[in-house]
DNA sequence: CGCATAAGTTTGACGACTCAAACTCTAGGT
DNA sequence: ACCTAGAGTTTGAGTCGTCAAACTTATGCG
């Protein structure tokens, strides 16, 4: 609404970088980089967010968003997941596909129609990809989970939320049969091959590296082996 | 998709001023009208779309659309149409506040979601407000309809197309019961005063201006009076 | 006919966003 | 402690879309 197209990039880019950061701030190389700019682009626009107070930045150190710009990524945040979720469970789009398509459309939604979308989906909590939607008053819920790859061998768990989100990642769980809520068993471990054997439920054995498994979080459920 | 945000919505209003024009092409002022900006600016955007090879334009005289240039209209008409249907159809919005929404979504639909839109809205081939919506490849098929203001006296018909498209007239035609598809008999004419009084099915006698009339578009019903 | 007025055009400027390239700072390794 | 490679910043310029204001053209009224 008020801030532009680009700025509310910036602000999901930054919101992204910043929760995945150990210090809690994100840096000017990655931001441009999310972004697709280069870094002079970066530091002139990060400085813009610094005037509108939607940004802190010392010269040369990390970019922190404020309280203002927090609340203003998660409004962007919400209208990206709720729009991932109507293109998935509504037009029936693979949710390999549906990440670029929300990174426009979330810019033109106002929020009737937000609020319309949510109604229709039942205000859901998750996207397809098991990331919570941000509540209308930026209440964000994480679900409780742990990284496939934790799991021992024998182990049963619920699928909840894919972390690795580019095309091919998501286009093989799915071709595995690998979705959020599928129920799984680990059939194998390989340590030395750094492999692990899955089993989705209704479905036949697939190798994963473990650093894949480790961007599949999990919840174990009542093993009964 | 090729055509800047700003550019498709120059070609969609020169496409409207020029199918209601006498003449059949637009004129400088009503184009910067239709898109809330100087004259000057419309003047050097004309300029741009002729040099694409979108519309044609000589000097002090009136802009018309080349073939190219009324295909990728009809192509944002479709998209504009087709999210105005799915506004009122699935997300059950009012048919007055579609349109402004509509303005800003159209230009974030890609092929593939207007494809998914379409397929979920049984590819409909009119809008909410009777408008036909352009099919895939272009062709566009105008319902067969008069001004309701042609209506005798005790005439029946059904609307089919709303052409005032003003919040309010939208508005006070939808709280007399008077939307696409409603089958009405008109009561009484008063010429002098340039009043009708209409009766839609299942609602009670609304007064109407014949101007306000005329643009109300409807089929004669079998009268069986 | 002639000209005042409306319509259209041109010009110069600006804000938003971007890049390339020159520059500056920081931090880690010797 | 120093130096340097990498990260970040600044500068100058360009594109896009816009406006205000000066200017030009067409035309219809007197
Ligand atoms: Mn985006
Ligand atoms: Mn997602
Ligand atoms: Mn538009
Ligand atoms: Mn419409």
């Amino acid at each position: 609404m008020l801030a532009t197209e680009t700025v509310e990039n910036y602000l999901k880019a930054i919101y992204l970088l910043q929760r995945d950061a150990a210090a809690d701030e994100a840096s000017m190389g990655k931001i441009a980089a999310a972004l697709g700019v280069t870094a002079g682009t970066a530091t002139s626009m990060v400085k813009k967010l610094v005037a509108a107070r939607l940004a802190r930045h010392e010269r040369f150190g990390g970019v922190r968003l404020t309280t203002k710009g927090t609340r203003a990524a998660l409004d962007i945040l919400r209208r990206h997941r709720l729009v991932e979720t109507f293109l998935v469970d509504t037009l029936g789009l693979d949710w390999s596909v549906v990440h670029d398509e929300a990174e426009r459309l979330e810019h033109a939604i106002s929020p009737m129609v937000l609020d319309a979308l949510d109604r229709h989906l039942g205000r859901p909590a998750f996207d397809p990809h098991g990331d919570p939607i941000p509540r209308a008053d930026g209440a964000l819920q994480e679900s409780e989970a742990m990284p496939m790859s934790e799991l021992g061998s024998g182990d049963a768990a619920r699928l909840v939320r894919v972390l690795d989100q580019r095309g091919d990642s998501l286009r093989f769980l799915r071709a595995s049969g690998l979705k959020v809520g599928a129920t799984l068993r680990v059939v194998a471990i390989e340590p030395g091959a750094g492999v692990m054997r899955i089993r989705p439920d209704g479905g036949s054995i697939v190798s994963m590296s473990t650093t894949a498994a480790a961007r599949v979080l999990v919840r174990p459920t009542r093993s009964r082996h």
